[in-house]
DNA sequence: ATAGGGTCCGTACCATAGTACGGAGTCAAG
DNA sequence: CTTGACTCCGTACTATGGTACGGACCCTAT
């Protein structure tokens, strides 16, 4: 008879509290009460494994939202859109991290170098 | 004799709404008023540059807050230790964006590939 | 039948990094 | 000497993604 709302979090590996504001967020959806309380089935455990590992991705809930309503009506060209979308942020995002990474990285070299003057890696960024 | 506020966050690049709020936060120091009113130098934009660049860095403002202090205190090894960790992080980050980013790309091909049945792009991340 | 634990739900609160607002003061030009 | 633009400052609000709290209800075991 499915499990409690505890057990789904548990099980999914959020919090209850989570589960609860994804509820009101739309993105799974409140099933009616069964004898008192509400029961979750797997159906549950995977669309919450989906918005975890749609946000490892980089999506935010509200683009999670919307691939989920994408779901529900097989508008796959949107669904491309959206990825490629994400992909072009990604880009954007991993360089703009690998720049800063290749920045640190000397300035820590330059910093053990010489142990005197003002420290290469505060200085550097004061451009 | 110095800029006004919002001159200083024109040259910056910045709002001045966000100049008062790194005063408050300490980040940047607020100048006695001269005539009634605040006037800024060069080294302030310097400051505001190195909090964007920091921030281009993934230091939270908090961490800037204590590389400045930092830079007063010539304190190198702690400076060092930053860095090393904002890299380890960085590594940490590129990583899971590079795997999501490749994920993506999988998905969204084979979306391409077959244009009917469920939405692979979707599917996928339901595991 | 009552104690405990879990559930339900609304509302409030958290961090982060700002942005906006409103009233009072100040400054420079006309 | 007034108008208009800008400054100062405190406070409130924004977005994002949750977390916490408190009272009412419900379920199960003793």
């Amino acid at each position: 008879m499915g499990m409690t709302i505890s057990a789904l979090a548990r099980t999914a590996g959020v919090n209850v509290e989570t589960v609860r504001y994804y509820q009101r967020r739309g993105l799974i959806d409140t099933p009616e009460r069964g004898e008192g309380i509400r029961r979750y089935e797997a159906e549950d455990v995977r669309r919450l494994g989906f918005i975890r590992s749609a946000q490892g991705a980089g999506f935010t809930l509200e683009q999670i939202g919307e691939l989920l309503q994408l779901d529900a009506g097989q508008d796959r060209a949107r669904a491309r859109e959206l990825a490629a979308e994400r992909i072009a942020a990604l880009d954007l995002k991993i360089a703009e991290l690998q720049a800063a990474r290749g920045a640190l990285m000397r300035l820590a070299r330059q910093c053990h170098a010489s142990e005197e003057g003002p420290c290469p890696i505060i200085a550097a960024f004061e451009g």
